[in-house]
DNA sequence: AAATTTTAAATGTATCAACAACTATTGTCG
DNA sequence: CGACAATAGTTGTTGATACATTTAAAATTT
């Protein structure tokens, strides 16, 4: 069954473009959710966990204390020390204590996760397959309305 | 700890505008879901089962197949048996099998469903908290890209 | 009409998300 | 310095997600 939003919410009435707008957001994240899922199923590692090791990637060869990576990773609800416990199992991360300070650990990405992270890159289907479904100038306009929303959303529910 | 998109992905250069607009849509989803999240969690609902009520009072006075709430949904993946199961346990909907079909369930919004959802949509905040964040303008394009990028992502993914 | 295939829903399960609660360490302020 | 608060991380719990499997009924094929 072919699922298009004009279709699924056709009979919702929405009270208003932006409600609409929103809703068509968290829609479109399920599907591309669903996608990277798709994409990353035979490698045995979640787009989580295939986020928090590009974050690691950005700093490597330094490192993340715990909080630094929970605090740039898409859902900051979901459990770092699990999440990193689980790519430390798979050798993709090294976990250190800090020096200085007891309470921190620092985190880096192993060579083996540099390299997991470039093998999934080389993959054709991954290389295209956003680049072909927007021009640049799309995606600019794009990101630039979604942080308009995000800020202003921001805003208004610090007033409250 | 405040997060901003730009912050929080300032470490990553993005391969390309689309891989970045993407990223953000997840991430402006995920914030989506949290505040609404919160909205709802004095009612002791989540905001899927929010979103079926909404999909059943569409529907209003006549009934959905469950198959057809499961079409609907935001996430095709939540199981509807149990979401529905959660509703009616709360006296939201009724299900009844079909006549003329036994394999079919209808599901239908009760008026205790009805009443709440209208006791939902009378808190001030979420009244006004989208409309107040764009334009109408602003949400009318935005909703646009994201169609535009859902139906070409899609011609693409079938290609493969 | 019997056998087979397809469809609708329910159920089982492993993993993950969304918290709350706890432990250990460090910072701060009288 | 000692008490208390704040911070960093871990652990526990509950419920939801992402499937796979099963059950039952209907549709289709032979």
């Amino acid at each position: 069954m072919k699922e298009e939003f004009s279709e699924v919410v056709q009979q919702k009435n929405f009270r208003s473009e932006q409600a609409k707008a929103a809703l068509n957001i968290i829609f479109t994240a399920n599907q591309l959710e669903e996608i990277s899922r798709n994409l990353l199923k035979p490698y045995d590692i979640s787009s989580e966990q295939y986020n928090v090791l590009r974050i690691l990637r950005g700093r490597h060869p330094e490192t993340y204390a715990l909080q630094e990576v929970r605090y740039r990773m898409l859902n900051r609800w979901s459990n770092v020390s699990r999440l990193v416990e689980k790519l430390r199992q798979k050798g993709y991360v090294e976990r250190q204590p800090m020096e200085g300070n007891r309470r921190k650990v620092e985190i880096l990405i192993t060579k083996k996760g540099l390299d997991f992270l470039d093998e999934l890159e080389e993959l054709p289907i991954s290389r295209n397959i956003y680049d072909k479904a927007l021009t640049r100038d799309q995606a600019e306009q794009l990101s630039s309305l979604l942080d308009t929303f995000r800020s202003n959303l921001e805003a208004i529910m610090d007033d409250q």
